[in-house]
DNA sequence: AATCATTATCAATAATGTTGATGGGTGGTG
DNA sequence: CACCACCCATCAACATTATTGATAATGATT
């Protein structure tokens, strides 16, 4: 049954009329009756007493005019919401890190704009996260890489996150005025998950140079990372975002080291033929740095 | 937009597949990619993502899946009811002594069957009640006639219903063997409204065979009536049925008079075109005394 | 009885829905 | 890596359904 056929059927209701009905909504005004009996046929009962002077609803009538006018305003809620796309949700993956020191104040501002959108931040491992999104499980994923980690997916830079080798205020390293690679060599390391996109970066870097260095924790939390390296458990390498606070504090030093290979970036990962909503376009545009007019 | 394209739409989110929603259907698979295209198009959002492995739900979709429920849901119900016809309602046009005497018992058993229609009894002057049973105010009188009044409506006899004339236990009148019509000239009466029918075929009898008399009192309530007649005031002629109890009671006699032309009958009028529900039928059947099987 | 206003009917036409064949993409397998 | 299995998209032919204008039928009004 077609939903027009309905919203003829309240237009007849209301005019009591079917030449008004069909005036209204641009029919002729046989095809009102067709419509109307085509509703009388599907539900097996007569909905108007075609007196001469004009039409009532039989009761059978007056029932279904009740439900018609439930399901009409249902869909246009539906059109209507559907089209300013404000509610749905948005599903995302990210890292602790992020999740923790970068996407708040954009999530804030997306839930403003938003108000009906049901937002989850849902941290994760980063091959989780890339596995997620390619599922469909995520609407896109957030975090820190190197390259792209998997050529299936869509990546998108967002900028540069500078990574930061971090110890103890009083360690040894952070008195020198520069740490080369090779100052490294034995040192002990706090580091995140093996998953850990700079993790994996820094352990290659080591490895490649033959620099010995043991891992004596590994910690999936970069909070815990935090703590273990100012109580002077060794040293760890973070995004700056995440040690910055520390930092400012003198909670944590930052080694006076930099290495080329050792440049990562946050850039969102999404399928390529994701469907991207209103809010999630928004939320998107809202990451990217403002470029420059032109 | 077609309600079944809601039906495919939620086949296709619930099973995950245009495939297996279209064997479900009964559709073939081009079919189904047709109508969910159609709603994309429609709402100018994207409902499903096709990853290769799968279909998901955007999360427009699942807006709409919450919507369309809720439609299918309503339409399944207004089904439902306007096929049982519970619902609805009846209003019925009767006069005082039938509303009061007559109607009750039977009121009763169609509640019971239908306990969902909404029963109007409204107690009217008969003319009025004709006059509204043709605009289709109500669905049907309940009068008592000599004589179908309008032959417009479609009139229907249920029984014959005696009238009685009555008179306070000690009215002369009251202690005779048979009263004739002679006998009556000169009384008083009290009568009800001048549009009441055995009123006026009363009037027209006597008028007829010239027999005097003088309306003392003409009240349109048939409690009043009696009342008035048992203290006195003057005799009346009243459905038996609207007399029963106090005749019974001795509070009123009734006179031992009969005339072939005072004849009554309890008839239904409805208008011609009708729509009849369940309800209303099975409420005129019960009026109906049981016919002899054949 | 004639007129007015309204709904019903009907056949022609327009619009829309459905289908089967086919193409293209994806993921799993040997 | 090529192959297969699976799934959705596309397309043109076809089937079905909706719409229309003309006209008939009906009931109310005068």
């Amino acid at each position: 049954m077609d939903l027009v056929y309905y919203q003829t059927f309240r237009e007849v209701a209301v005019r009591q009329s079917f030449t008004r009905a069909a005036e209204q909504l641009g029919y002729a005004q046989s095809s009102v009756t067709t419509q109307i009996q085509k509703l009388e046929k599907e539900f097996g009962v007569q909905l108007f007493e075609r007196y001469g002077r004009g039409l009532r609803l039989t009761s059978a009538g007056e029932e279904l005019l009740k439900t018609v006018t439930q399901m009409l305003e249902l869909h246009q809620q539906a059109k209507e919401k559907l089209a300013r796309q404000g509610g749905g949700s948005l599903t995302i993956g990210t890292i602790d890190s992020l999740a923790a020191y970068y996407l708040p104040p954009f999530v804030q501002r997306i839930r403003q704009s938003y108000p009906e959108l049901n937002i989850r931040l849902q941290p994760d491992r980063e091959d989780r996260i890339v596995h997620r999104v390619k599922e469909g499980e995520l609407d896109f994923g957030l975090m820190l890489v190197g390259e792209p980690t998997d050529p299936a997916l869509e990546w998108t830079e967002i900028r540069e996150e500078p990574l930061v080798l971090v110890s103890a205020p009083d360690h040894p390293l952070a008195r020198l005025d520069r740490v080369d690679l090779r100052r490294l060599g034995g040192e002990e390391w706090i580091m995140t998950e093996e998953t850990c996109n700079y993790r994996i970066m820094l352990e290659k870097l080591l490895r490649a140079e033959g620099i010995p260095y043991r891992i004596s924790l590994e910690i999936g939390n970069p909070e815990a990372v935090k703590g273990c390296v100012a109580a002077g458990g060794g040293i760890a390498i973070l995004p700056r975002l995440a040690a910055d606070a520390e930092l400012g504090r003198g909670e944590l030093a930052a080694l006076p080291f930099s290495h080329p290979d050792l440049r990562l970036s946050l850039q969102t990962c999404m399928h390529p033929r994701k469907w991207v909503s209103h809010a999630m376009r928004a939320f998107l545009d809202s990451l990217q740095p403002a470029e420059a007019a032109f």
